[in-house]
DNA sequence: CGAAATCTTGAAAGTTTCTTGAAAATATCA
DNA sequence: TGATATTTTCAAGAAACTTTCAAGATTTCG
């Protein structure tokens, strides 16, 4: 199931928008500013709508803004047909360019197309939890505010296994099986450090403690 | 330098367009049908602008026919305004959608963002990186500061592969199999091996250390 | 064919990461 | 609160992995 996120400050073409992805089976977040629009970018969408002439913020700023952490494609619409205001918009970091009154269905066709294309590229995407921190598993490499934190092998896989199953609890029997492979685990702390270490960098740096310790069971990502 | 693959039946327009392009900096393939396109696949454009009312086979069967094999972006030309038309284009596996008459710079604009998100998804320029350093692919040549460094060819295309997917974690074994073509890694120092000299080279002239170990797992690109 | 370049190998040297056990800290429960 | 169970931390040694070296095998090219 795939998620749009639509930005738009004109009330009625957001809900109509949203109420024809919803229709067609997307799951839908929308924002009428870019405040708004900010945080629920936490959410993790796969593909932005975003008008281009808001009240506070315009489009363009704001998706200079975000470029940086949100890899998705980010399709502009806009009133305006001058050329110049286009190309400033693929410019900043812009996917696609679609000129109001537009065919909705011409629009759910470039959706479908810019997702289709994404999950073609993308063969096991970086996760962001928040705007700061991203997990970035074909570079094997977490960053928070776009520094990399260096992890070893073991403590990464460890971040892979919870990361991606957040709020799910892991007993130190499963987090050792999926990390090391196999077998019963032999000293029982050997999990316990490899958590340290990782508290340790992440705290090193400032980012906030993922791996919360439940009592008598193991570990989860908290979500 | 990005390969541009044109298929039009009108020879005014492919003309036209063709000019421009080169006019931009694109290197520029021509074909008036598919089966002139067909063949000239094998240079692999990194885009392929494809009109959709074509004589023998007309464009949207042709997308479906070479989808499975080529994976750059296609976008559709078309006279026709028809919605469905376009949708069905969509669903061959197309990328875009453009209506002629259009603005040649709305269109350069597009093919240029198409070329951009290709490359932020896996950098395939032939000629890439910093101020000094350069890789030209289809010379198989490195410089540094304007002066080849000589690599042989099998450093060459250890080089080739992690350069082109700069941040991604190679392992040996895939690295391996990419540079040598095939068949389990006889003697897992070979890699290794080679790594090292092209370390030794890079040091020599005093350019920047591109290729990082990733301890227990393989070799990547840094960004 | 012979010389030069390139590639492969195995072993030694060098690093980094992992494991361990014990001590310290913290949570739980009567 | 105090006893007990569990988790966290620490430092050092062990283990795993990577780099380097030099020699021999193979390929390339005139």
């Amino acid at each position: 199931m795939q998620k749009v996120m639509i930005i738009d400050d004109e009330i009625d073409i957001l809900n109509m928008l949203a109420r024809y992805f919803r229709l067609n089976g997307y799951v839908v977040l929308t924002a009428e500013n870019a405040i708004e629009a900010q945080k629920k970018l936490a959410q993790q969408p796969d593909l932005i709508l975003l008008d281009i002439n808001m009240p506070e913020m315009d489009g363009i700023s704001f998706c200079k803004n975000i470029r940086d952490y949100v890899s998705c494609p980010i399709l502009f619409l806009t009133a305006n047909t001058d050329d110049r205001h286009k190309i400033s918009g693929f410019s900043a970091g812009g996917d696609d360019y679609i000129v109001k009154p537009f065919s909705i269905d011409e629009l759910g066709a470039r959706v479908s197309a810019h997702l289709r294309r994404e999950n073609r590229a993308k063969n096991k995407a970086q996760i962001l939890l928040d705007t700061h921190f991203v997990i970035d598993f074909s570079q094997r490499a977490v960053f928070y505010k776009k520094k990399e934190i260096p992890f070893t092998k073991k403590e990464f896989d460890i971040i892979e296994i919870l990361s991606q199953n957040p709020g799910q609890v892991f007993d130190k029997e499963r987090l050792y099986e999926a990390a090391w492979g196999l077998e019963g685990l032999g000293n029982n702390s050997v999990v316990a450090e490899h958590i340290s270490q990782i508290r340790a960098k992440l705290a090193s740096v400032g980012a906030r403690q993922y791996i919360e310790t439940v009592w008598g069971v193991g570990y989860k990502w908290v979500k």
